[in-house]
DNA sequence: GGCCAGGACTATG
DNA sequence: CATAGTCATGGC
């Protein structure tokens, strides 16, 4: 089932309903509300509602650019079948691949919230800033409100006071304006980083208050498309590899590297199969 | 109730 | 540089 493979945490930007999803879709997109239900095992129905006939390109690059659809994962598969932390995890998560984020003010914001807390945590609290800053419309189908993460721009306004009412720490809400601030002024894009290499990227990411080793590999990994992104610091990880090796303690940074030497070329897959494993 | 969460910054030797 | 302290709060 292929939905399946979406964050089980998110709440707001979409709804899984019946097996199916429903989104507003971002803008830029479509001004539509896009569902998605399974017809098969390997076949999705896609419906667009409140958009034009002409949308249908651009939601289909979309697509393609959230679940990372234009990677061919034969290599990966062929080459990991036998890895001793992957085989497993190939096995029962067949099929998967990287639920991105598209846009990367979104990105960085998950990352930020998410530093040094549950990941339940920070989804409620990008929840919270989602209800207070973004945009919503009405679905037709059912009056539920499907939401948009809010743009960089619309956090002008926003005081550190007011996410603090949010529960997003001091620091957080300093590193998020700051972000916002660099991104309204056209200082920071996607299209930019996009092309540059994963050093270069990362290089440019950690330039950002709050932006450590971590989340920026974190940026590559979920909304730029680098294959060997490898944020050896997180917890999540460390906890799988060490449950999977039958380790006394969680492994170091510079051991997780050790062990991530066999996935070269693949270590955004090894971290995603790793993470679900 | 204590420990740990998909870390990063800052101050101190 | 390497290390320790700080931030904040939920989940188990």
């Amino acid at each position: 089932m292929l939905l399946r493979w979406l964050d089980r945490y998110e709440t707001y930007t979409y709804e899984i309903r019946d097996q199916g999803l429903r989104l507003w879709l971002p803008a830029g997109v479509s001004d539509g509300i896009l569902a998605i239900e399974p017809e098969s095992d390997t076949l999705l129905t896609l419906t667009l509602a409140g958009g034009t006939q002409a949308d249908q390109p651009a939601v289909a690059a979309f697509l393609r650019d959230w679940w990372d659809l234009d990677r061919d994962l034969g290599p990966f598969y062929a080459q990991f079948q036998e890895d001793p932390l992957l085989a497993a995890s190939l096995r029962s998560n067949y099929g998967a691949r990287v639920v991105g984020f598209p846009d990367l003010f979104e990105a960085l914001t998950i990352g930020i919230l998410g530093q040094q807390v549950n990941v339940q945590f920070a989804y409620t609290l990008k929840g919270r800033l989602t209800a207070a800053c973004g945009h919503h419309r009405e679905d037709p189908e059912d009056g539920h409100r499907r939401w948009r993460f809010p743009q960089p721009a619309d956090l002008a306004g926003v005081t550190v006071d007011d996410l603090r009412d949010m529960q997003i720490s001091r620091r957080k809400a300093e590193y998020l304006l700051g972000v916002a601030e660099e991104m309204a002024a056209g200082k920071l894009q996607r299209g930019t980083l996009l092309p540059l290499s994963l050093e270069v990227q990362t290089q440019r990411l950690t330039q950002l208050r709050g932006i450590g080793p971590w989340t920026a590999h974190y940026v590559a990994l979920k909304c730029l498309h680098q294959q060997r992104a490898f944020p050896a610091g997180d917890a999540g990880l460390q906890n799988n590899v060490k449950r999977l090796l039958g380790l006394e303690r969680k492994p170091s940074v510079e051991e997780l590297q050790t062990l991530a030497r066999p996935w070269a070329g693949w270590e955004t897959y090894a971290t995603w199969f790793l993470w679900m494993a």
